[in-house]
DNA sequence: TGCCAGGCCCTCTTTAGGGCCTT
């Protein structure tokens, strides 16, 4: 019973997903809306959503993009107080995001600004899929909501619905890789060990398991 | 108005270049 219940804290995570107001915090780009799940046994138990003010306007490409307006950033909270909570949020759990090297590079440093950290590892649900699923049309989360036949509501580039899709997402690769491989348990190390092994080797790898 | 970065991965590769993905 001790075992079984290490195994399921080993499978939660929090799937997350920024908006931005650009590709690069190097570049002075800052997070607009932080959208986070957390699943726990196959399933979501908890839920962050919060628009975050960059304290300067932000392009109509952005706002084009996610829906977000300046408006409605005019009175929403600083990043550093809506982060704080965030930091919170995940503390504790392993990560999960499509292209997580993207979220990643935005939560540090959101983070490094209110001298805030986290424990867990990263995981990328793209590195992922694109092993996985590698008849895929291509990887965007958009096209792999559609190609596994994923419910959704049609809103995609908010923070919540599209951690949410990509939790659907991982839920799926969990799923398939146990019955592909017949495999019982899919811990989190696994997952990080299937991003890192090239294309051509996962399948013997998994095959071996 | 239009552009910016960075990690991964493939190939016509590794002394490189370019596409994919994220906003």
């Amino acid at each position: 019973m001790k075992k079984k219940n290490q195994m399921r804290r080993a499978d939660t995570v929090v799937v997350l997903d920024f908006e931005t107001t650009g590709l690069s915090p190097t570049m002075g780009d800052r997070a607009i809306e932080i959208g986070a799940v957390l699943v726990e046994e196959g399933r979501v138990t908890d839920r962050f959503q919060e628009l975050m003010n960059p304290g300067f306007r932000i392009s109509g490409f952005i706002e084009s993009y996610t829906g977000i307006t300046n408006a409605m950033l005019r009175n929403a909270q600083p990043c550093d107080e809506v982060m704080d909570r965030f930091a919170n949020f995940i503390q504790g759990h392993n990560l999960v995001a499509h292209n997580a090297s993207f979220d990643r590079r935005f939560l540090d440093a959101e983070l490094e600004r209110i001298n805030r950290s986290y424990t867990g590892q990263f995981a990328c649900s793209m590195l992922i899929s694109r092993r996985i699923y590698q008849d895929a049309p291509n990887h965007k989360l958009e096209s792999l909501v559609r190609f596994r036949h994923i419910e959704t509501d049609g809103t995609f580039h908010r923070a919540l619905a599209d951690s949410e899709m990509t939790a659907k997402l991982w839920l799926l690769i969990l799923e398939d890789i146990r019955q592909r491989y017949d495999i019982s348990e899919t811990p989190f190390s696994l997952l990080q060990t299937v991003s890192r092994t090239s294309k051509t080797a996962v399948h013997r790898f998994l095959s071996t398991r």
